[in-house]
DNA sequence: GCAAAAGTGTTACGCGTACACCCATGG
DNA sequence: CCATGGGTGTACGCGTAACACTTTTGC
């Protein structure tokens, strides 16, 4: 026990939310836990902080080493931390929440934990911890953002079509959308570009192809 | 030193932001560092988790201890780590920022820090550590929240006229508005009940006095 | 009666919403 | 030529924004 300290501290984690949209369902990013406690039930990947790293570059590493998820959009949600959380002693866990676009979904269990699965939102298994509290923040925050922020973009490839964006946007908020209203609402914002034409599925016309024109950026919008 | 863990662990402290409104400015309640470092600087109230203690428990004992400051809204803001922003060791701090009426300003220094002390915004002292950023999140925060929520009530006493409450939004967004729209605006959130006239100022026709139905609670409006 | 803030309605414009048909392609 | 999703324009209604004068009081 070489670290000591006059009064009792903390440890700190960082536990995130990792969102994304396949068969036209949200989807979210576990891991399956191979220690105690909850060992064999599904937890938020992440972790220790270590102690000269940056909150943001621990989630960040975190979710690299135990799902090979690395490059996504990430923003910190809220700091869990009542005394009881954990049972091993008191943690303090500082959560985030990340958007994964649909052409960086290959997940790679890291030696952490034993295994990293996609659940669809709706039928998430019993989870560890607090973690059902932090993902039903994790929803609600995206879901808020979906309406003030062009955060949607973050859960697309690099290219797409219309059709796919607003499939994207009616999941999200749980409604069907008017195909002229979004696509004149969507254009207005000035933040997509077309680039060339396809065809992606079979017997009908093909689709104009757009791309963000600032891929990285979330813009506050109305 | 018998606080021993086999890792090292970051300390925590939660900071609170405490924001206020009279001489019709924004004022921020700081407290003059009374030890090393930063000793002499002003900072936000704030201080360390006890071990058993929830952050939101810890960010209202932390604000009573050092303002005498008590039953203020509260909500939390951010959390802080980066590894070098406290010299003595790593701290991680869990910002809060919470609102004061007009008729709760009564602040009384406590023992930890020298002095506390009500400051307009616009001409803030040196701050200690990365407090000045927390502030302007917390300032950004506020801004934004007046314009989807009923927060700006936390800041009116128990009754108060509409030209105050109208000042007091004209305050936080920074411009001027309507009389006739605001108060449109304003009644039809059915948050406000009528109580008598008074005359407060002297040479003119006396306002009538509104209170907040439920003065407790923010919600969320639009 | 004068100064100073309180109080009160109407109009115009823009945006969001509702709505239906033709187009390009593959088989 | 038929099935399938892609693509396009207009009209209406509501909510936000602009705008000026009368009322009540103290001195």
């Amino acid at each position: 026990m070489p670290y000591s300290y006059e009064y009792p501290h903390p440890a700190i984690t960082t536990d995130i939310a990792v969102f994304s949209l396949h068969q036209q369902q949200l989807q979210l990013l576990l891991v399956r836990r191979g220690q105690s406690p909850h060992k064999g039930k599904w937890a938020l990947p992440g972790g220790f902080l270590e102690i000269d790293e940056d909150l943001d570059s621990c989630a960040k590493r975190e979710l690299k080493e135990e799902t090979g998820a690395a490059d996504l959009y990430i923003e910190q949600l809220f700091t869990f931390g009542h005394p009881e959380r954990d049972p091993r002693e008191r943690i303090i866990s500082v959560t985030y929440f990340a958007l994964a676009p649909a052409d960086k979904l290959t997940i790679r269990a890291g030696s952490d934990a034993a295994e990293a699965e996609w659940f669809p939102f709706d039928t998430l298994p019993e989870l560890a911890f607090d973690h059902a509290d932090i993902i039903q923040l994790a929803k609600e925050r995206l879901a808020a953002k979906t309406l003030y922020s062009t955060i949607a973009f973050q859960l697309m490839p690099e290219t797409f079509t219309l059709s796919e964006l607003q499939s994207v946007y009616e999941i999200l908020r749980g409604e069907a959308l008017d195909k002229r209203n979004f696509r004149k609402w969507i254009l207005s914002l000035n933040q997509l570009e077309e680039t060339g034409g396809k065809r992606r599925n079979g017997n009908h016309r093909p689709a104009k192809i757009y791309r963000a024109i600032s891929p990285g950026r979330v813009d506050i919008i109305r």
